[in-house]
DNA sequence: CTGGGGATGGGGCCC
DNA sequence: CGGGCCCCATCCCCA
């Protein structure tokens, strides 16, 4: 997946909302999120012009995901007139054991001894604090860990969706989350609603039957540039999705997930 | 069964 | 900070 999100989702996973059930309870919306919306001005789209086809980049299911890095480590401001040592020390070993993704949860205190334990300089003071929540650690690397574990991953989840269990690292992430429960955006025509204007317009395309999005190689046109986009791959000979194992290539995500699920080469 | 089109959801980025 | 847009993902349906 090109793109990290901030709500891991899960393939396969039924995602349509349950307008019904939406339907059936008063939603409380809180005057600080929701505001008055008005009907949004459908704008005049643009015809895709050839230009914008971009140039076809071959892709696995095996693209790697952004790494996670801890963010906010660092140590004691006065760490080195204290002891001083003019450099803080480099973060220790992290070639073959600090793999902390998988292992069992470790209490705050285990992680202190163990940074004693690993430390020759353990008994003078401890040196790093952790910004976040005060507690110090001898080494980088037990500062590093506890952050990872605990304070970090609280500190990012703060926002939480009184509608469902997910939470956003920011205020504004949270309320466009929100609008997917209040759909806001209220076709006049059948009375669907959409959590965002853009939606309601590719919406009304399907009653108007407006296709402004023209394929250059043939004469098909679309409602939706993504549709667009995945057409676009079907005059291709060579398509974005690749089968690592046979190299077959598929102009669709879910076509080469359908391709490898039925046992292509490797059963993985 | 496979491939492609239609429709829609949702997070990120830019202004 | 919010709106608009981009892009990706996925489900459903049909040829």
């Amino acid at each position: 997946m090109p793109r990290s999100f901030l709500v891991k989702k899960h393939f396969n996973a039924s995602k349509k909302p349950n307008y019904s059930e939406l339907d059936t309870h008063t939603v409380i919306i809180s005057p600080y999120l929701y505001e008055s919306y008005s009907m949004p001005v459908i704008p005049q789209p643009e015809i895709l012009s050839s230009g914008a086809y971009s140039p076809i980049t071959v892709w696995t299911t095996a693209a790697p995901f952004h790494a996670q890095l801890p963010n906010g480590l660092s140590p004691l401001s006065g760490y080195s007139s204290s002891l001083g040592r003019v450099s803080p020390p480099p973060p220790s070993d992290t070639s073959s054991k600090d793999h902390s993704g998988s292992e069992s949860p470790i209490s705050d205190e285990e992680e202190r001894l163990q940074s004693k334990l690993s430390d020759p300089h353990a008994i003078e003071a401890e040196k790093f604090q952790c910004n976040l929540c005060n507690k110090t650690y001898l080494t980088f690397s037990g500062l590093a860990k506890h952050k990872q574990l605990h304070c970090d991953a609280q500190s990012r989840k703060s926002f939480s969706c009184k509608y469902c269990d997910k939470e956003y690292v920011s205020l504004g992430a949270l309320k466009m989350h929100i609008r997917t429960h209040t759909l806001p955006c209220v076709c006049k025509i059948c009375g669907k609603a959409f959590s965002r204007p853009w939606l309601l317009q590719g919406h009304i395309r399907t009653h108007t039957g407006e296709k402004p999005f023209s394929c250059p190689h043939c004469n098909r046109a679309f409602a939706d540039r993504s549709n667009l986009r995945a057409h676009l791959q079907t005059h291709s000979d060579v398509k974005k999705y690749q089968c690592k194992n046979c190299s077959k290539t598929f102009s669709r995500m879910s076509l080469l997930h359908k391709h490898e699920e039925s046992g292509c080469c490797v059963a993985h």
